[in-house]
RNA sequence: GCGCCUGUAGCUCAAUCAGGACAGAGCAACGGACUUCUAAUCCGUAGGUUCCGCGUUCGAGUCGCGGCAGGCGCGCCA
């Protein structure tokens, strides 16, 4: 909110400088606004007069000078001064981030949220892991990337939809049907052979053994009995999926099943809307879609000379389908060894007639577990995968969320689960939720010194004098440049990152300075800035899915 | 072979809307602080050729080109 004066001050001088002919007429005012690392550089920045300095033919000092020349910052800065040669510097008076804290605290720190949605229609797909095994921790991390984007792109103005797309269609559904079946009919005594390629986990012979146990009518003919296992199978294993995700905190507005694809005909449909605008061939009996002039490397079939229909099919008619339920913007979140799927995509979507900008995809990278600093070994073949549910037994939710989210998604994780169970300062989530419980234990103190926190907003925050204070403050306000920046790049963990470092100068000032006992009207004051920044840490901790305990 | 991602302190990572001021944290190491609102915390010290080279620029960790190293992808698989 202090930004925005900032700007409106620069562009008022600049507009200034082309009235009086200082500029030329033409000269475009864009100031970009930043906070400089050093303190001693002022509270904001901008470099506008390195930028003008080529068109205008001037030295970026002069331009500065004759800008803040005509400059009326009073009201907001005690003093704009140009350092390092063109560097224009604010310095903003104390009064402002009081003031501002108090806004806060009288109207609620969720009302000043940035608005970069404006009620766009966003869809979010994610997780859509395979029914056919259970969530895998690489899962957990796209699970936790995309709930919590969902989470701050609604506190940011969007209108928000999530969703998993349950691949229940495919050639692997019917590979776990095979699977159940050679191990039902090991369970009733045959010798089966067992491939490699089938699914290995311990849980498709207990599924054959419950399906004995509860003593299913299983078809006859083998044909059969595979497709009712498999469709039993997908159902057993998906609820199981929705369980682990229930307990992870992840819950999806939608389940959209492929198989709903081709019952309603939206497969032949998008195929025979790229029929008709001109992008199909066939050969050797398959039906190819022309990519290598829509900036893929190469052609992609898209019904095999089987008959059967690609994922990749399935896939154009479900994005087609995301467009016709009219989001503004579709986010998909995928690992990134799918990334060379990307181009593909976006020139069917271009093909279908869409804009395929309106389509972000997310990559994951993979995450390794550490234990004793060592990797832990992840082989799916040996059917040995760790489980996001082993995680999550081992570490708890909270910790599990926050460590996902501790490294921008398309960088590796090193997930240390030794570190992630430990309660001191190194683990970030209980630093975090730490110092929510050490406010909310001051107020406990507070209150039974007849110190009531509804009487806040009444107290004199110019009292917070110290540059900690400020400091705090500034801190606090920064809770909406981080949700704007987090929104507008789609990079949740930013959030992680914030609240480590707010929290960090929180300790830091609970360490140094003392909050009850003072004169009544400066614990008071105290008290309003910790009733500000316990908001913002729950509110960011609410967004991120972790708890904000009272007491630890 | 071609394409995408990554390379920053011993380790794990930052560096804000695609270039800004002296590259910042945490951990580990070392030295300190509990008769005080929760020590699950804090304070201090030390630690760097930002993988290498060239280029663009007033200015490069950031952009371009060329290397080097690692990961991933390039199927009528999903």
């Amino acid at each position: 909110m202090i930004r925005k004066k900032i700007a409106a001050i620069i562009k008022e001088a600049g507009d200034r400088c082309v009235q009086k002919g200082i500029f030329p007429p033409e000269t475009e005012i864009k100031p970009i606004i930043e906070i400089p690392k050093e303190l001693e550089h002022g509270d904001y920045s901008t470099n506008l007069a390195f930028s003008l300095a080529r068109s205008l033919r001037q030295s970026p000092e002069v331009i500065a000078k004759a800008l803040i020349e005509r400059m009326d910052f009073e009201d907001v800065c005690t003093k704009v001064d140009v350092a390092a040669k063109g560097f224009v510097n604010f310095h903003v008076r104390d009064e402002v981030y009081r003031s501002a804290l108090k806004d806060v605290v009288k109207q609620g720190v969720e009302s000043f949220l940035p608005d970069v949605g404006e009620g766009r229609r966003v869809l979010i797909e994610f997780v859509s892991s395979n029914p056919t095994g259970p969530l895998h921790v690489g899962h957990g991390r796209g699970a936790a990337v995309g709930d919590v984007l969902a989470n701050l792109l609604r506190k940011a103005g969007f209108d928000v939809v999530t969703e998993y797309y349950v691949n229940d269609a495919g050639r692997q559904i019917e590979t776990l049907g095979r699977s159940v079946y050679l191990r039902w009919k090991e369970i009733r005594g045959e010798n089966v052979e067992y491939p490699e390629n089938f699914y290995q986990g311990a849980y498709i012979r207990e599924i054959a053994g419950r399906m004995i146990a509860e003593g299913l009518p299983i078809p006859e003919e083998e044909p059969e009995a595979v497709r009712f296992m498999a469709r039993y199978a997908a159902e057993v294993v998906l609820v199981g999926i929705q369980k682990d995700l229930e307990d992870f905190g992840v819950r999806f507005d939608n389940y959209y099943h492929e198989r709903t694809l081709f019952e309603e005909g939206h497969v032949d449909g998008a195929i025979e809307i790229l029929r008709k605008a001109g992008y199909l061939y066939e050969q050797e009996g398959a039906l190819w879609f022309k990519m290598a002039e829509k900036g893929d490397e190469k052609d992609r079939v898209i019904i095999k000379s089987d008959g059967e229909k690609t994922y990749f099919a399935s896939d154009i008619a479900y994005h087609s389908q995301k467009f016709a339920r009219k989001f503004d913007i579709l986010i998909d979140i995928w690992g990134s060894d799918h990334h060379g799927y990307i181009p593909r995509l976006k020139a069917s979507i271009e093909a279908l007639g869409e804009d395929k900008e309106r389509l972000k995809v997310i990559l994951i990278q993979f995450v390794t577990l550490l234990r004793e600093g060592k990797p832990v070994g992840m082989s799916t073949r040996a059917g040995q995968f760790t489980t996001l549910r082993e995680v999550m037994d081992e570490v708890g939710k909270d910790a599990a969320r926050f460590f996902f989210l501790m490294r921008k998604s398309d960088a590796h994780l090193e997930f240390d689960l030794d570190l992630a169970k430990k309660t001191s300062n190194e683990n970030p989530v209980y630093y975090v939720q730490y110092a929510h419980a050490r406010i909310e234990s001051i107020f406990r103190l507070a209150r039974e010194e007849g110190i009531d926190l509804a009487e806040g907003s009444e107290a004199d925050v110019s009292l917070l004098v110290l540059p900690e204070e400020t400091e705090l403050i500034k801190g606090i306000l920064r809770f909406y440049t981080v949700i704007e920046g987090g929104a507008r790049s789609l990079e949740p963990h930013r959030l992680t990152f914030y609240l480590v470092e707010l929290v960090g100068s929180f300790h830091s000032y609970y360490n140094k300075v003392r909050v009850l006992k003072n004169e009544v009207s400066l614990t008071k004051a105290r008290l309003t800035l910790l009733y500000a920044l316990q908001q913002v840490i729950r509110s960011g901790l609410e967004i991120v899915g972790v708890s904000a305990p009272d007491r630890m």
